[in-house]
RNA sequence: GGGCGGUUAGCUCAGUCCGGUCAGAGCGCCUCGUUUACACCGAGGAUGUCGGGGGUUCGAGUCCCUCACCGCCCA
């Protein structure tokens, strides 16, 4: 079995075994030589590649690739990918929300569920055309410039580059997604769901087509939808303006110039779409002139002072205008009271159809120009700043026009009421559970969804117009034959120019993806899907609308699980922007540290709903533990005892030959899993790194690793008993590598490769089996840790006694130890490690405590007194150097000064509790006994403190 | 105005659901150290009245009330 192929070398190398499915995809196993040859530090730049290279050729991502492990009888686990916005690249907050989805769909591929992680690619109309039009702009065109038809060319050829940078990006992070059944929200699958779902929905009544008061923004040039409006607090100007009373409607030509009533308004230029003046019913300063008229300046138009509760009195002067087309509230008082609603603004915001002078003036321009006509006719009466809110656009920033259009709206209350029923009964259950609330808040008080937006670059709304006003509604790629009411040919019906909100198709995404319309062997087998991950900011862009939906055109919740991920923020706390310039490429972050480090610096710090601040400590972490994990693997692999053939199956270590670190390594291995398997199941994804880390490194790594090495050098010992340690090792290492690979996946397949495996095990670890009953570490061992857990404090004591007391770290010192009858076998076999890693040499074990040697060696100035739980040992410092020195002996009081005051506090404090006899009456008595312990135990150690500081 | 989140070591954050060795981690800082896996390392150390106040309880970062500050969402 020789293949001197470098580790870094893709694809291609020999297989020592033979199975079937896995040939052509298995590292190479190599000889030990070779195996140590594995470079000193970790570069996953050289790995990577290949790896992801392996996993395509071995069509493992699709739940029914040739190489998937899938178990037939376990129930599918689909996860669909949000699909990220085709307008340029991924940014960190994308990186991490893959992370999170490829976690969850490596985790349930391990576990033997048939996975299916479906990736796709959103086209953002409004996002999208705000880009293109950006880049057109700097080439001297505009939208119009280019039409309609040329301008749709620019954008499939713009959206065909994006696309292949985006999907490239996501193979960086690892994202094991099925390629094959990647969609786009564009695609003729899509567009047949957006049409479909429309022509159903208009069936059932849920669609409907009316004029109404819309958001519209005039840099874009279309409508959007209450979602899209980010209400801005800015400090505006409150005008005092002079409306001139009539007599009646007509029959005064001139208003009289003494009778006024002055209204307040932040917005002069609307004056001319003035239908009313409102004032409270209850209004006594008004109540007089409720009835009569005044002319609006400028347009000359007679219109009446009305009275309307929804008038605050405290407001301005208690007199408001009235302009219905542009003012949310003002509608409603037009609709109310009959009013006209002139249109005074144009798509672009200019003033239009007034035959004033102010026509074709920009909306801000106009209003300059009104408020200084109106001082200089006197009408003028007053203006001071005025704090507000208005509402920008969420893409252009631009100042929003509420605007009168006829547009397509959705019935959405009838939607929320079936999607609030699915959280309410736990059908669907949102994580943090605390997002509910939102939730529901947000459903109950849903408006109507503005579906149509006047862009070009989107699903076009399948709705046709005949001359006489009749509506047709078509499913159909080519439209409708004829009209439906009065039969006309298609020839006579013009489709509607508009185009559907973006999020009308990511609202069917879930089950648009699988082929719905259809009842395609996909949408049967993985819908309802399992989990819909995404950013708590867009709950109700994507995810309530998914639901909506999904409830209402498949009759089933489209998942049953939200799991709502943080926002990543830069170390400051600030949000990411380009504008702020503090946005980070992942793939950079990619090049310099690798993808596993990204993934894992990215998902250690997630607590669901809950934002993540960014910065390159915890990414240095993350690649640290990476250069860790592949350091301890190298020393695993480098460690075989030469009585193991290389590439020698895997088998279990051999019960008979392990020692108490074999047996504590393989019991925190599995209470390791037993601890995953709690947080996954909770999705406590920070959790899982957490207790990762902690076992990798801080048991296996600091401590397994170091008491294995001594036997695994011991020539003396039988080689059973080494193969045994070696054997535990690698098990254990085994099972990590498991636990870690949906976090940290590159890296662990590498390593994964180059330990022993069983015959059962695939080629692969992305479809090896996640550790388990039929995989498992074997059962807890209680007995061992508890015990070597005393040994591994001993060990720190000693350390610590000795770091306090300045002994140099590579000094050997004498040492006598008594150990309790219970951990004497332990001691024993662990006697080497002790020695070595406590630096004691030679270990003499006393029967008891009383036989510790104060007269052996001399007196109390050479001794180095540790108690350690119920072990005690005196190191004894050698007399002929520096140690002996009156100095030490200094150190050596202060050291068991301190301990005893610590020890004795604590002592105080368990002393206090037992003798509160309400803790004795009321506590319960697993508490009562624990306490008692805790305090015999910390009077043992506070009697031999004390023992050692009289002599 | 309503709702939610945060406030724990110098910094970034776990721990709060299910009250009793929970006062933790990483980074930073200090002291040592080239023991053949790893200096992207190891050993050791210092630092916190768990935002303030009140309450419940034998016992409270942990539950309740209240206040303050920061942030987010909705109106």
């Amino acid at each position: 079995m020789t293949a001197a192929i470098p580790g870094t070398e893709p694809a291609g190398g020999t297989t020592t075994r033979s199975s079937a499915g896995r040939a052509g995809f298995c590292f190479p196993r190599r000889t030990s030589a070779e195996m140590t040859d594995l470079p000193k530090a970790y570069t996953p730049r050289d790995v990577e590649g290949a790896i992801y290279e392996r996993w395509l050729a071995a069509d493992v991502f699709a739940p029914d690739g040739a190489g998937s492990t899938a178990e037939p009888d376990l129930p599918p686990f689909t996860i669909v990918q949000p699909p990220p916005n085709i307008t340029g690249s991924l940014h960190l907050g994308h990186a991490q929300r893959t992370a999170v989805e490829d976690l969850l769909a490596r985790h349930s591929r391990m576990r033997g569920h048939a996975t299916l992680f479906l990736p796709g690619l959103d086209h953002a109309s409004i996002a999208a055309q705000f880009v293109l039009d950006g880049i057109i702009a700097r080439e001297g065109e505009s939208r119009q410039s280019l039409g309609r038809e040329r301008y749709l060319e620019r954008m499939h050829a713009f959206v065909a580059t994006t696309r292949e940078v985006m999907l490239g990006q996501l193979r960086r992070v690892g994202a094991s997604a099925d390629w094959d059944r990647l969609r786009y929200t564009m695609d003729d699958v899509s567009a047949r769901a957006v049409r479909t779902a429309f022509a159903r929905l208009y069936a059932d009544g849920l669609a409907y087509r009316t004029e109404a008061l819309v958001n519209w923004c005039p840099g874009c040039r279309t409508s959007v939808s209450d979602l899209e409006v980010v209400p801005t607090p800015e400090t505006g100007t409150l005008w005092s303006v002079r409306y001139h009373l009539i007599d009646g409607p007509t029959d005064q030509p001139e208003p009289d110039p003494a009778a006024t009533i002055i209204v307040a308004t932040t917005r002069p230029e609307t004056i001319l779409g003035d239908t009313a003046v409102a004032v409270h019913p209850d209004d006594d300063r008004y109540r007089s002139l409720v009835g009569r008229h005044v002319r609006i300046p400028f347009v000359d138009r007679d219109v009446p002072i009305i009275a309307d509760d929804v008038v605050d009195p405290a407001f301005g002067t208690g007199a408001v205008k009235i302009t219905p087309a542009h003012d949310q509230d003002d509608h409603a008082t037009g609709l109310r009271h009959g009013l006209a609603a002139p249109t005074v603004l144009a798509d672009d915001a200019t003033i239009a159809n007034t035959g004033t002078t102010f026509d074709r003036l920009d909306r801000y321009e106009a209003r300059l120009r009104i408020v200084a006509e109106l001082a200089e006719r006197g009408d003028l009466a007053g203006e001071q700043p005025h704090e507000m809110i208005i509402g920008r656009c969420q893409r252009s920033d631009d100042v929003l026009e509420p605007r009168l259009k006829t547009q397509w709206f959705i019935r959405t209350a009838p939607l929320a009421e079936r999607a609030l029923a699915s959280t309410r009964s736990g059908r669907t259950r949102i994580l943090p559970d605390r997002f509910e609330k939102t939730w529901e808040h947000w459903l109950t008080n849903i408006r109507d969804w503005n579906v149509s937006r006047q862009l070009w670059w989107g699903h076009r709304i399948p709705a046709w117009y005949c001359p006489d006003g009749h509506v047709t509604v078509s499913p159909d790629q080519a439209g409708p034959q004829a009209c439906d009411v009065c039969a006309r040919p298609a020839t006579d019906l013009q489709q509607d120019p508009d185009i559907f909100d973006t999020w009308f198709s990511s609202g069917l995404w879930p089950f648009s993806t699988l082929g719905w319309p259809d009842e395609s062997p996909d949408l049967a087998r993985f819908y309802p899907t399992s989990v819909m991950e995404t950013a708590y900011d867009i709950i109700f862009f994507w995810v309530a609308r998914m639901m909506m939906l999904g409830l209402q055109l498949t009759d089933q919740e489209p998942f049953h699980t939200v799991y709502l991920s943080g926002l990543i923020r830069d170390p400051e706390g600030r949000k990411m922007s380009k504008t702020k310039g503090n946005v980070v490429d992942p793939l950079s972050v990619i090049d310099e540290t690798g993808a596993d480090a990204l993934r894992f610096a990215l998902i250690n710090g997630a607590t669901p709903g809950q934002d993540q601040r960014f910065g390159s400590a915890r990414l240095e972490h993350a690649r640290n533990f990476a250069n860790k994990l592949w350091n301890a693997t190298r020393f695993v692999v480098g460690a075989r005892p030469a009585t193991i053939e290389p590439g020698a199956e895997r088998h279990l270590p051999d019960a008979g030959h392990l020692g108490p670190a074999e047996r504590w390594m393989l019991s925190r291995a599995a209470a390791t899993v037993e601890a995953v398997d709690r947080a996954m199941a909770g999705y406590g994804l920070g959790e899982v790194t957490r207790l990762l880390e902690e076992a990798i490194w801080g048991e296996l790594c600091d401590q397994g690793v170091e008491l294995a090495k001594v036997r695994l050098a011991d020539e003396n010992l039988p080689p059973a008993t080494r193969e045994a340690t070696w054997w535990t090792l690698v098990d254990v290492l085994d099972t990590y590598l498991r636990l870690l690979h949906p976090v940290m996946p590159f890296i662990t397949e590498a390593l994964w490769a180059v330990i022993p495996h069983r015959a059962s095990d695939p080629g692969l670890l992305i479809v090896a089996r996640w550790p388990g009953p039929r995989v498992g570490t074997g059962e807890r061992d209680l007995a061992s840790e508890a015990q070597v857990g005393a040994v591994l404090e001993l060990i720190r004591a000693l350390r610590n006694a000795r770091s306090e007391a300045r002994v140099e770290p590579a000094t050997w010192l004498p040492m006598e130890v008594a150990v309790p009858p219970e951990l004497v076998a332990t001691f024993e076999a662990l006697q080497p490690a002790i020695e070595r890693l406590t630096r004691s040499r030679p270990l003499t074990r006393q029967p008891t405590r009383e036989a510790l040697g104060e007269g052996r060696t001399g007196d109390a100035t050479t001794t180095l007194s540790v108690v350690a739980g119920d072990i005690e040992a005196r190191i004894q410092r050698s007399t002929d150097s520096a140690d002996g020195t009156a100095a030490a002996a200094d150190l050596e009081q202060a050291r068991l000064r301190r301990e005893l005051a610590e020890a004795a506090g604590w002592l105080e404090a368990a002393r206090a509790r037992l003798s509160d006899e309400a803790f004795l009456a009321k506590a319960p008595p697993p508490v009562v006994a624990g306490a008692q312990a805790r305090a015999a135990e910390l009077e043992e150690t506070v009697a031999r403190l004390q023992d050692r500081l009289k002599r």
